[in-house]
DNA sequence: TACAATATGTCTCCGTTGGGACATATCTCA
DNA sequence: TGAGATATGTCCCAACGGAGACATATTGTA
């Protein structure tokens, strides 16, 4: 049962709150789009489609949490996005919230 | 900076993950409606909207994760919310990710 | 050579969600 | 008595977001 929670819980948050999820990644090291949905696959066990993948990748950088920077392999490339200051402080508050509701169950 | 990205956070977090935020306040205490949107507006700085907060206490007693009771005061009736074995093991599994997700900066 | 994986992007339809109004009743206090 | 707080509910419309298709190019492998 508690299981069931689980995964519906995890899928419900990396959808609502994964631009948060993809920095908090991306600030484990530099990553590009394909990558992340490959590790995220693989780490939370749900499915991360591209089609919301990329766009949100590219609003991020919009709004300068991310930079990027293309790498060439051969003829191909890949868009490798580090995270920024700004981004760093978005996480951060993100943690702190966190923290607050695990010791929080001191709302009154 | 930081303090406006909280802000947002808390908001969002309200929003899209309102039953849980609905389900630990009840946690604490059994509480209704209007009291709830009184203390969740004090503690968090947000605006909860009753139109949205009735149809989801009622869900989620549809749920099975909350059991009302109605008390009357005078004339008046409250509808008084207290959570379920099941409620709580869907506020554990929560808590479950938050640990997680802070620990996790261990995201390889 | 043909298929699967790598790699990044857009677009449209549809369902859900949110904001705000509509609705009603009691109670308290000036 | 009239306004504001307490108390609970529904409903509509617009906006947003997600699912999945459309699109394209390279690389590795059977």
């Amino acid at each position: 049962m508690t299981e069931t929670f689980r995964k519906e819980l995890v899928q419900r948050m990396t959808r609502n709150l994964l631009d948060i999820q993809l920095l908090r990644l991306i600030q484990t090291q530099p990553m590009w789009g394909y990558k992340i949905k490959k590790v995220v696959e693989a780490l939370f066990g749900v499915t991360l489609r591209h089609g919301a993948l990329y766009p949100m990748l590219n609003k991020l950088e919009q709004k300068g949490f991310l930079t990027s920077e293309k790498q060439k392999q051969g003829q191909r490339t890949r868009k490798v996005y580090t995270i920024t200051r700004k981004g760093k402080q978005y996480v951060e508050a993100y943690a702190g919230i966190l923290k607050e509701q695990l010791v929080g169950s001191d709302i009154k």
